[in-house]
DNA sequence: ACAGATTTGATACCGTGTCTCACTGAGACC
DNA sequence: GGTCTCAGTGAGACACGGTATCAAATCTGT
């Protein structure tokens, strides 16, 4: 079963059609390597609207096919995704995304429950770096 | 030594002056409880124009005298801070933020650096929640 | 074929933040 | 005092990401 299949009978299950638009920005989607911006897609989906594009987004995200990124400048961006909860490591030099399965806070969320009296619901995390190849081409300290 | 002054203090140790407008802006900042939007401000600061507090805002966000918060929303707000390296729990019920000072990460950084080749260089958490009086007025699993 | 619901795309709009540019005001120097 | 310089200012235009609106198109079930 293809990713596009895949994706698409989720969509169906959830009672959303399975419209021509969608399966452009869907393909789209799984077309991009790492991470892209909603405006990446709007270009390239030149069949779709730019409030299509958003709207597929923004129904992909809910599904947990696609999930969203946030750059270190505080930027959103968004990534294929296949698993559920799980975090990011990007990587400051070249941009790409490594993903987290474990979630390193678990522990110290039930920690923090009881200090605080919060009910902790959920949290976000993402983690910069540079990766192992980034660091070969540039050694550390070295700004360019 | 109020907090205006302390904030004056670093910004002249950086080489910036200190201004009625700049002076306004922290003002304001400083008056306000919790978090807050740029627009907040500005319509605050009727004194300071939108460009000049945003660069206020800037240059205190540079200077680590406030903090941006990421919402659950993807929002981002601030937040006068007064620490250093932090995390914020910010309660989904009324919007209150607890400082996190224990970096809940540190250690699960190492692991991952270790397992992955990237030397992890920052990171971003927010935690999620509901605090104990927002609790006490809906109970869990009550939507309203 | 028909009614009703969903989806679409063009466009306007909003929020957040930056850029531009002419102007100001304070300090340095003569 | 005059004037030079330069950080800072504010009005407004702009950029970007995303949402709201709304008429038209397209499905779905009967």
């Amino acid at each position: 079963m293809s990713d596009l299949e895949r994706i698409s009978l989720k969509l169906e299950a959830r009672g959303h059609r399975i419209t021509p638009s969608r399966r452009a920005v869907v393909a789209a989607i799984l077309a991009r390597k790492g991470h892209f911006t909603a405006d990446d897609l709007v270009v390239r989906c030149r069949g779709a609207g730019r409030a299509t594009v958003f709207r597929t987004l923004r129904l992909l995200t809910e599904i947990g096919a696609v999930c969203r990124v946030l750059m270190e400048d505080g930027a959103l961006r968004y990534l294929v995704s296949e698993r559920g909860h799980h975090h990011h490591l990007v990587c400051t030099g070249c941009g790409a995304v490594q993903d987290i399965d474990a979630c390193a806070v678990s522990g110290a969320i039930r920690d923090l429950s009881e200090a605080t009296g919060y009910d902790v619901e959920g949290h976000w995390l993402e983690l910069y770096g540079r990766c192992a190849a980034c660091r070969a081409a540039v050694p550390a300290g070295v700004t360019a």
